[in-house]
This record gives C-alpha cells, sequence and structure tokens, in this order.
DNA sequence: ACTAATATTCAACGATCGTTGAATATCTGC
DNA sequence: GCAGATATTCAACGATCGTTGAATATTAGT
C-alpha cells in the first residue's frame, strides 16, 4: 500500500529542510544560522542537508525560489484583473499599488505561518547592500518592470527618474512593514501593531499613490 | 617631543577598528564578518581588539553609538531652526521631513566616507526582525517622537494611528534609500543612480510629505 | 525474494570561530 | 634613567563551522 513512498517523503523532509531554513534564516541572516541548527530544527542529520541540497547557499537559493513565482503569480494575477476592469481608461494608481501590496495580505491573512518568515528574509535582502542589488533584481524585476509600466500609464505626465524613484520609497516602505520588527509597536506605545494587516491595507496603498502623484505632479 | 603620544594612539587605533569594524558590519551584517577579518582589515592583531573593546558585540554597539549622538544633535538642531522660523504658525510637513533627512543628505555630501557604510549599517539593522525592533529604539526613539510631535502639531487632524503608520513608511523608504544596494540602478537601468544624493533630497520629502497629508485628511 | 536505487545516519576532515593569558614592546611620570 | 603604566604581539584553548565518504536502513522494480 501506500504506492511512491519515497517520492512522497522525499519532498516532506525537503520542505522540512526549507521551513526550517526560511524560519531561521529570516530571523537571524545568512550568515547568523548554521546548517547544523537548520537540521536540528528540521529534526534531521546534518548530512542530509548535504543529500537535498548542493550547499548552504543553494539551500538560500531554493528557500527564494520556492514561493517566488506563486508570488509573482498572484501579484500579476491581481494586476491584470485591476486592467479588465478597466478596459478603456487606465487604472488609477491606488488600485496598482493595492494589486502590488493586496497578494502579500491576502497571503499573510489566510496561511500567516506559511509566508510571514519568507516576507521577513525578503525585507533583510532587500536593505542588505550585499544581497539586495543583485537578488531583489533577479527574482522581482521582470514582474516590477510590468508594475511600472501600469504606474507609466497611469500617471502619463511623470518622468522616469521620478517613477522609478518613486517606486524606491514605496519599495522600502512595503519590506520594512513586511518584516514585522515591532519597531512600530515599541514607538507608538501599543497603538499599532506590525501584525496588523487591516491597518495596514487601509493606509499604504493611499499614503504611496499619494507620493505617486506627488512627484509626477510637480513643475 | 609629541606629548602624549600614547593617548593619542590609542584613540587612533580604536577608530582605526571601529572603521573597520562599521564597514564590514555595513557589508555582511553582524554574523558574517569575524572579529579576524576586521583585524586584518584594520591593520592590527586579533587580541588587540578585546583589549579595546570587550567583546564582538561591544565592538557592534559601539561602532552604533560612535556615531548616534552627533547624527541625533544635527537633526534637533535642523527641527529646532525649522521651529525658530515659525514663531507663531506651525511648520509645513516638508520642512519637518526635510530635517529628518537633509542631516544625512549633507553629512554624505561633506564626509561621505565616514557616514556611508552607517547608514548601510542602520537600514539593515532597522529591517532586522532580530535587531531592529530593540536597537532602533534604543537609539533613536527620543529623537523620533520629538519628530512625531512635530509632524502632530502640523497635522492637526491627524489622528494617532495614521501618524505612527505615516512615520513607519517614512522609515522604510529612507533606510532603504540611505542603503544603498544599487537596487534602483539596475532596475532603471542607469536612469537613477543610488548615491545622488542631490536626487533624493529633490523627491524624498515631497513623497513622503504628500503620504502624511494623503492619511491625515482621510474621512 | 532479490537487487538496485533511494533515503538517512555516523564519524570525521581541516578551517575558522570568539576569546584569553602570558610575554613583549613602547611610552609616561618622576 | 628608571619604574610603572600602557599598548601590542604571540600562541593557544575549546567550540563550531561547512562539507564529505563510507556505512546503514528503507523502498522500488522485477
Amino acid at each position: 500500500m501506500a504506492v511512491r513512498q519515497k517520492a512522497e517523503q522525499r519532498q516532506q523532509t525537503r520542505n522540512r529542510i526549507l521551513d526550517a531554513a526560511e524560519e531561521l534564516f529570516a530571523q537571524r541572516g545568512y550568515e547568523g544560522v548554521s546548517v547544523r541548527q537548520i537540521m536540528r530544527q528540521a529534526g534531521a542529520d546534518v548530512s542530509l542537508a548535504y543529500y537535498h541540497f548542493k550547499s548552504k547557499r543553494d539551500l538560500f537559493d531554493q528557500v527564494m525560489l520556492r514561493r517566488v513565482e506563486t508570488l509573482n503569480d498572484l501579484r500579476l494575477q491581481a494586476l491584470e484583473a485591476v486592467e479588465r476592469r478597466h478596459p478603456d481608461d487606465a487604472p488609477t494608481v491606488e488600485e496598482i499599488i493595492g494589486a502590488f501590496t493586496s497578494p502579500l495580505l491576502d497571503l499573510l491573512a489566510t496561511e500567516h505561518e506559511d509566508w510571514t518568515h519568507y516576507f521577513q528574509l525578503i525585507a533583510q535582502i532587500n536593505s542588505s547592500p550585499e544581497w539586495g542589488g543583485e537578488l531583489m533584481t533577479r527574482y522581482f524585476d521582470p514582474l516590477v518592470s510590468r508594475f511600472i509600466e501600469a504606474l507609466r500609464k497611469a500617471l502619463p505626465d511623470v518622468s522616469e527618474a521620478d517613477l522609478y524613484w518613486s517606486y524606491h520609497f514605496l519599495s522600502g516602505a512595503l519590506t520594512l512593514t513586511f518584516a514585522e520588527t515591532g519597531r512600530i509597536d515599541n514607538l507608538s506605545g501599543g497603538i499599532c501593531r506590525s501584525s496588523d494587516m487591516r491597518a495596514i491595507s487601509k493606509r499604504m496603498p493611499h499614503f504611496l499613490a499619494a507620493g505617486f502623484r506627488a512627484l509626477a505632479s510637480r513643475d
């Protein structure tokens, strides 16, 4: 009974390792975690990591790759849904930014355990001089270019430089928010909570869209 | 001749170690750098690190502390200068945000080598779940609260939650921008450069001030 | 049932880690 | 110029690092 136990369990073990690596990398960074700590958390022997992955760096890359396609697909679908609702005119900046951010909020709302560490990891990579420039470009550039194209249509008079800088500010606000460091909890004395996704979705698109428009409509 | 050579050289060596640590921590993070690598770059023996500092962690803390007071002072002075120009009414949001950001731009313009690694380091800490919440609070909370107080006066109808979330988005945009990861250079195909402080100072305060106002004037 | 393939464990490698105590060089105060 | 303080070097500690090869357990194909 139970045909193909081996292939099933292979993926199961592989995912257990990826889960442990994702969580620990997100908490302490790539260099702050050892393969031994990852495998201890995964409940398996150290050398099993090198049976399933080529190296520590390869394990890290697979952690990144595992979810990036799902995320990019959801974002692209959200953008296309918004564009479908505007067959003649262009969508608003809010709608486009909403399509960029709401998949993250939805994933956290429905599958929080699975995605929270992944977003924290991306946040750290994004602001790291060593990894940020290259890795973010590699994984997200096509999708981001697609969103920037949509934003260009929504803001016909914006200059290219203003457009890219606006996106850069968006990216910073977004990644820090999803890093959930607890900073805003401390600073606000409990008024705001890092994990309050409803509070974020009510505010972030408005805040950022206003910024885009402010730069686009400058003299 | 040369009275007090020893005391002078003590500070000189100490600063050489701090410089090396600052640069390497900024590039690869706390765990990504060894004390040996730091001392190699500083051109001194490993054990000298433990003569000048208690531990690796203490060295890291001193790297943080060395510049934080200067930075906070400059920001506070900039804010007070803005407020002095408005004896009766409140300063604008742009002016307040300018006081928060322009000291960073000025330091990079005049003493780039000294400060660029420090800002990169802060950017990484800010979006790290392990360090971000606590360290940023410890070093910057009093100053940030002072700025938020000024912003509250400039936006009399804003809710507390909107105010703190707005600052959070500002903080994300600010730290990613000063992380200078080269991401925007890649994404924009060279149109924008991470190191172009003039481009940043022309855009960031406008962008962020518009965001603050958008949240403050919501129904 | 037997064999080949796959999955997992065991033991160890050389390298590097943070840290320390003792020895040595250099300067200061008298 | 000498004694004591200060700064720097040398050598080493046990622990942990990433990684590997060989041995063992488990499953798959026939």
